[in-house]
RNA sequence: GCGAAAGUGGCGGAACUGGCAGACGCGCUAGACUUAGGAUCUAGUGGCUCACGCCGUGGGGGUUCGAGUCCCCCCUUUCGCACCA
């Protein structure tokens, strides 16, 4: 073999054969290194396999993974499974492959794809959720939450997935369909597992404040939290037989009551039926009729309102004042008590409503353009609203609801979005829930510690049974049981655990994945929390959210002495692909626009297309695939590794100033845009490097390769420790230093000014960098094409910028 | 409807706190070397113009000696949220 030609398929199995039998990516506990935690978030094994958009992520951790490490930091870089999940179970209903097998087989060839992007993954610390071994921890917590009162189970309206069979979790419904599998979801009465995320509602909220998170994931979750303050008001409806009941209302503009002129009900809403007179029963159940048939259909794109009136009434509790009860369907059941007092005046809905309906709109809030044409939602002074009228608004607010809490008609309150997690499925391939119905007196017991994990018997049908029961409820010998508490006869609980699971706990266990006593050791915990998290976009408001409540919740049963798993969070970009239809789509299989990396891997090298995929366009914007923008980048380290052989051992001993200066802008470069993650403009650097010393017809200095190769190192490992061999370095490069830079080398000798005349550009010039400015002047008004626009005028005004640009003004 | 991000050559994209717009790459054109070229090398490549030059960062205004960058108005695309009281 001639060492002189670039061979990646011949050096790239080779180097990683030598990191493997080296353990040179196993990520030692006891080191004197500071750790650095960098995590991607880990795959679901597909059948599928990875194509390159899928490249993209784990391509981007890993170049700044091998960075930490040259800049002398312990790294932990680890990677897993999420393997659980309705994939491999719907493969097991048709094709009857156990979910395991299925799930095994996939995740041989997905490590595969994966050791071919040439990461430096500790495969030692592999964890797979489905694994005993690792979901004894899933199902260990979820009995410590139930010991915390947070798991609990209940009777209640659940998102129901038709298709796949199971409630699921308002986080779970994406424009009323299912998150999996985009069937439409229904509502069902289910008895269900709930956690009590709601409790953490008020720490979810502010401990995002601390964290180095894309402003837009922030947003996403507060927004999905949805935190209100406001006031729960209690009126008194009373029915057209003149019973009378208690209706809470819930609002965050207590200050507008006196401004109440009817009040809404949800359709749903229990007191509906009582309250509704004879008279009007047959009006309101056809209209509840026609809500239920329109629900999540259309009601996106519905902007009238709709509602009908009950025949009650109810009375205002700062006022007296009878005014009428209605329901519509503007007011969800879901959100707040169900029921709201409506000020039309000063709320968009309600006015459109009382518009409608010709309901009376009474300004209690001085508005400056009045309101007979539109609603004040700002504050100002209040009017009409008998002792508290002329006070501030916002003043007003607690002086009303102070007012409320003494005569007991009401209280300050907060009022969430985010609802309690709904955490059953009704279904086979997921963690069952270790909880045991003693049929006795003991109630609901949870599996004792040593008893775990309750491993996931095998079934002969996979088949959901669609009635809202598991699979696993056919297998009586596994159901029926002993209770823990007392002996007698007791029945397994059958439902499983959520994909999300397994994977809000996960980076906790790569810190200690063997240990069979503790969830996590106190050596593990050393590496926690996690420095940089990678991964999509998508996962912005589940997968982090339920991260966060469980590691919150784990601080506080001491498991782990933090509360944000997550220091610094990256969203990666997708690669999209202009198919058939000539227009820019997310790659996928179902449109037939995959591109494989393992054919780029044949044909161009890992190095490549690693190089590519994040010279492709900015890490955190989409970026669409160019079939031939790989056929650059290999150009180039083609290119590089000749450079490299041609001077190889013929160093001149010291460099000249033109090379020391390309050698010290080139770790700058790279340093500093590597800190900014913008992998992009380096891959341009390191061309751009290249591109000057070829130029120059001169030998480079050991130096200035050494560096060179250094920092390509992370981008193009394999190609760096080749020829870091190649030029009589003993292996490994990663056990080299990030080298640094000399700011006053990086400066050139003579600089290129632009001089303008009245702000065009006329002529560029060159002279020595520092000049003083009347040299340049000077230079400048010698220059032909400069002194012609300046013959016969004045100089009115010199602007000089220090090495960049002069302008003349003219008159 | 609300919120966020984006809009720069044929294409992907550069441009640090306002300072030579189009770096780098793809593609394309011409040439060299070749039996051959989807290899390699050299030169060129925003538009208009013979040229001096003029015009150019979604559109329109503005600030400034100078605007892709700052301010105001509008358009388009993408992504969130969507009656949250």
């Amino acid at each position: 073999m001639s060492a002189e030609n670039y061979r990646p398929g011949q050096i790239e199995p080779k180097w990683r054969e030598y990191w493997a039998s080296n353990r040179l990516h196993e990520a030692k506990d006891n080191d004197p290194r500071a750790k650095y935690y960098c995590l991607d978030m880990f795959p679901y094994p597909s059948g599928s396999g990875l194509h390159v958009g899928h490249w993209r992520s784990y391509v981007l951790p890993d170049c700044w993974s091998r960075y930490k490490r040259l800049q002398g930091f312990n790294v932990l870089h680890p990677m897993g499974w999420d393997a659980f999940g309705s994939p491999a179970e719907n493969d097991a209903i048709q094709k009857g492959i156990h979910p395991a097998v299925g799930t095994k087989r996939n995740i041989e060839n997905f490590k595969r794809q994966l050791q071919e992007i040439g990461a430096m993954y500790d495969w030692s610390r592999e964890i797979n959720t489905t694994d005993p071994d690792y979901y004894k921890w899933t199902q260990w917590i979820f009995v410590m939450m139930f010991n915390a009162g947070l798991a609990y189970k209940t009777f209640m309206p659940v998102n129901w997935c038709p298709s796949c069979k199971t409630g699921i979790a308002n986080e779970d419904v994406v424009n009323g369909r299912c998150e999996r599998c985009g069937t439409e979801v229904t509502k069902k009465e289910l008895n269900q597992w709930m956690l009590r995320i709601t409790k953490y509602a008020d720490r979810l909220l502010s401990g995002l404040e601390k964290l180095d998170w894309p402003e837009k994931v922030k947003t996403m979750q507060t927004n999905w939290i949805g935190r209100s303050e406001g006031a729960e008001v209690t009126f008194t409806s009373i029915a057209a037989d003149g019973t009378e009941h208690p209706l809470k209302i819930f609002t965050t503009r207590p200050d507008t009551l006196f401004g109440a002129t009817y009040m809404v009900m949800a359709p749903e809403h229990p007191l509906v039926k009582e309250l509704t007179s004879p008279d009007r029963a047959a009006a309101v159940d056809a209209y509840i009729e026609q809500v239920k048939n329109e629900r999540d259909v259309d009601r996106a794109a519905k902007t009238e309102k709709t509602g009908v009136f009950t025949g009650a009434f109810a009375i205002n509790p700062v006022n007296n004042e009878k005014i009428p009860i209605w329901i519509a369907d503007y007011v969800l059941m879901a959100y707040g008590t169900g029921a709201i007092m409506a000020v039309p005046a000063h709320d968009e809905r309600d006015y459109e409503f009382a518009k409608t309906f010709g309901l009376e709109i009474r300004e209690v809030i001085s508005s400056p353009k009045g309101v007979a044409e539109e609603p004040f939602i700002g504050e100002g002074t209040m009017i009409n609203s008998g002792p508290f009228t002329a006070m501030p608004s916002a003043e007003g607010r607690t002086a009303i609801v102070r007012r409320l809490e003494e005569k007991g008609l009401g209280r300050g309150t907060v009022n969430y979005k985010l609802r309690d997690w709904v955490f059953s499925r009704q279904r086979y391939w997921g963690e069952p829930i270790p909880i045991i119905h003693c049929s006795i007196n003991c109630g609901l017991v949870p599996v004792p510690e040593e008893d775990l994990p309750v491993r996931l018997p095998d079934v002969e049908r996979y088949q959901p049974t669609g009635t809202g029961e598991s699979p696993l409820a056919s297998i009586h010998d596994w159901v029926n049981t002993r209770c823990p508490n007392c002996g007698g006869p007791a029945k397994r609980e059958t439902d499983t655990m959520p994909q999300w699971a397994g994977s809000s706990w996960y980076f906790l266990r790569y810190a200690s994945p063997h240990a069979d006593d503790v969830l996590i050791t106190e050596k593990g915990k050393e590496w926690l929390p996690v420095d940089l998290y990678v991964g999509g976009v998508e996962h912005a408001i589940l997968h982090l959210l339920y991260a966060r409540f469980y590691t919150m919740f784990l601080h506080d049963i001491r498991v782990v002495d933090f509360d944000e798993p997550f220091l610094r969070l990256f969203n990666q970009g997708m690669i999209t692909y202009v198919g058939k239809s000539g227009k820019s789509e997310k790659m996928s299989k179902s449109k037939g626009n995959v591109v494989n990396p393992d054919d780029l891997v044949r044909e161009f090298g890992c190095d490549s297309l690693r190089m590519y995929e994040l010279f492709v366009g900015p890490p955190e914007l989409d970026a669409e695939w160019n079939d031939h923008g790989i056929d650059g980048v290999y150009r180039f380290l083609k290119r590089a590794w000749h450079w490299v052989w041609v001077h190889n051992g013929k160093w001149p001993t010291s460099p000249t100033k033109e090379i020391l200066q390309l050698r010290h802008r080139l770790i700058k470069d790279v340093t500093e845009r590597l800190e900014g993650l913008r992998m992009n403009t380096i891959v341009s650097s390191f061309m751009e490097f290249l591109n000057h010393v070829t130029s120059r017809n001169e030998a480079p200095d050991k130096e200035t390769v050494e560096a060179f190769l250094i920092v390509i190192a992370p981008f193009a490992p394999h190609f760096a420790e080749e020829l870091w061999q190649q030029t009589g370095h003993q292996p490994s490069i990663f056990f080299e230093k990030w080298p640094c830079w000399n700011e006053a080398y990086t400066a050139a000798e003579t600089v290129t000014i632009a001089v303008q005349i009245n702000g065009k550009l006329r002529a560029t010039i060159l002279v020595p960098a520092d000049a003083p400015e009347e040299t340049v002047v000077e230079t400048a008004r010698k220059d032909p094409s400069v002194a012609r626009y300046l013959e016969g005028k004045q100089i009115r005004k010199t602007i000089y910028v220090k090495n960049r640009i002069l302008n003349f003004i003219v008159g």
